[in-house]
DNA sequence: ATGCATGAGCG
DNA sequence: GCTCATGCATA
């Protein structure tokens, strides 16, 4: 059963076959301590972030127009950052001095996006582009392969990556983005490299992932979270995320780049929070069931998530959102490293990676899928499974591995 | 670093 | 009720 520990939301149950549960607050430390790591004890005291921007120029990007243009299509007004705070019930308040991180960060109030694509999977959907004069405009453009996305300064207008092209809604053509000055759709590539440059620069600089969150924050007024950061660094976002993304940390990592040595001016934002329902922590063979239905059927309807939420103990909500975290997960940038086909992959989001020479190393796997253990395993050590490969050909032939399947994928990280 | 959760948007 | 972007809470 899971530890379901309830809350001010919905008294569950009563499974409580508490593994974790209420017991969190001394966690912080923990988390705390990876942090460090990340950031050789910069002056980022607190809430100090080397900011090199409060002083110096708080928001002057030279290129003012540049993401506007993004922010419009995703957000036309800089959130109002409410500092209202309701009170929650647990949370490590303010933690120690130090890295503060995450403690407590801000969750905009309400709005902030909904830059969704209309169309899902549509990745040629201008995320960034400066300013989508696309509509239907048939833009020829270019698509030269050339990367170039450059530190400082612009990134050549990218192009695109073919693999996408199928989901385009128009017709498989992709079209649009048209070189603008700065970046548009830029490839996976540009995007694999950009996040490990970006990560290196910033742990050089001394900022963790949560200063860079804030830092976004008071810079444009886009707080993130220490796990957006992450995750883009990692390339776990979405292709159309990771556009989206890559603008302001290049921007950010421009400015501190920049104005290092200059200290930090970013305040937190106060952080509020809202009773969240408690992290419900599914047991592994659970999981393992779960996902065992998930390579049969990804998305199952209402009345199979009732029925097996019933057969494994958990609230149907539940295994509801762990259906929809699971195929969110699939869709994921990060490597389906070495599928076989990137070309026919479902609809991921997942771009067409290529194994990046480095990290990652590639674990045939074959395993019957029937194996909750096993699959487990795997899905610990590599958050990534190729999924996309792996459902495919999981549920094309339950048992006998074709060839070429990736299984496990284990990162390189920091 | 990642699991489960929330919520806007959409159909 | 799903997808997506995002984040709290955790391991």
């Amino acid at each position: 059963m899971a530890t379901t520990t309830s809350t001010p939301y919905n008294p569950i149950s009563t499974v409580a076959t508490c593994t974790t549960s209420t017991s969190d607050t001394m966690q912080s430390h923990i988390s705390q301590t990876m942090y460090q790591r990340d950031s050789p004890k910069i002056a980022t005291d607190f809430m100090a972030a080397p900011s090199s921007i409060g002083n110096s120029h708080p928001l002057s990007h030279p290129a003012g127009p540049q993401w506007v243009g993004l922010t419009a299509h995703s957000e036309p007004s800089p959130w109002p950052l409410h500092a209202s705070m309701l009170s929650q019930d647990v949370k490590g308040t303010v933690i120690q001095g130090r890295d503060d991180m995450q403690t407590q960060i801000p969750h905009r109030t309400t709005h902030h996006h909904h830059n969704q694509a209309p169309h899902p999977g549509a990745w040629n959907t201008p995320v960034t582009t400066t300013h989508m004069s696309m509509g239907t405009t048939g833009s020829v453009l270019s698509h030269h392969p050339h990367v170039g996305y450059a530190m400082n300064g612009m990134m050549s207008p990218v192009t695109q990556l073919g693999a996408h092209l199928r989901d385009n809604p128009h017709n498989g053509e992709h079209h649009e983005h048209h070189d603008l000055s700065d970046d548009d759709t830029p490839s996976s590539d540009d995007l694999e490299q950009f996040a490990k440059q970006f990560k290196q620069r910033r742990i050089k600089l001394g900022f963790t992932q949560a200063d860079v969150g804030l830092a976004l924050g008071t810079l444009y007024g886009n707080v993130f979270s220490q796990t957006t950061i992450c995750r883009f660094e990692a390339l776990q976002l979405s292709f159309k995320n990771m556009c989206k993304l890559k603008p302001l940390l290049q921007k950010w990592l421009e400015e501190a780049d920049s104005t290092t040595g200059s200290p930090t001016s970013i305040d937190k934002i106060a952080a509020q929070g809202r009773k969240r329902k408690k992290r419900t922590s599914i047991e592994v063979t659970v999981k393992g069931a779960l996902e065992n239905h998930f390579i049969k059927q990804p998305k199952p309807a209402a009345p199979e998530i009732t029925q097996l939420a019933e057969s494994l103990q958990l609230e149907k909500e539940v295994v509801r959102v762990w259906f929809c975290n699971r195929r969110q997960k699939e869709k994921r940038m990060t490597p389906p490293v070495s599928m076989g086909s990137p070309g026919h992959l479902e609809q991921l989001g997942s771009m067409p990676k290529h194994d990046s020479p480095e990290m990652r190393e590639i674990h045939i796997a074959h395993s019957s899928p029937s194996l909750p253990q096993s699959t487990m395993s795997l899905a610990h050590s590599s958050p990534s499974l190729p999924q996309s490969t792996m459902s495919m050909s999981m549920s094309l032939a339950n048992s006998s591995p074709p060839p070429g399947i990736v299984i496990g994928v284990s990162q390189a990280a920091q």
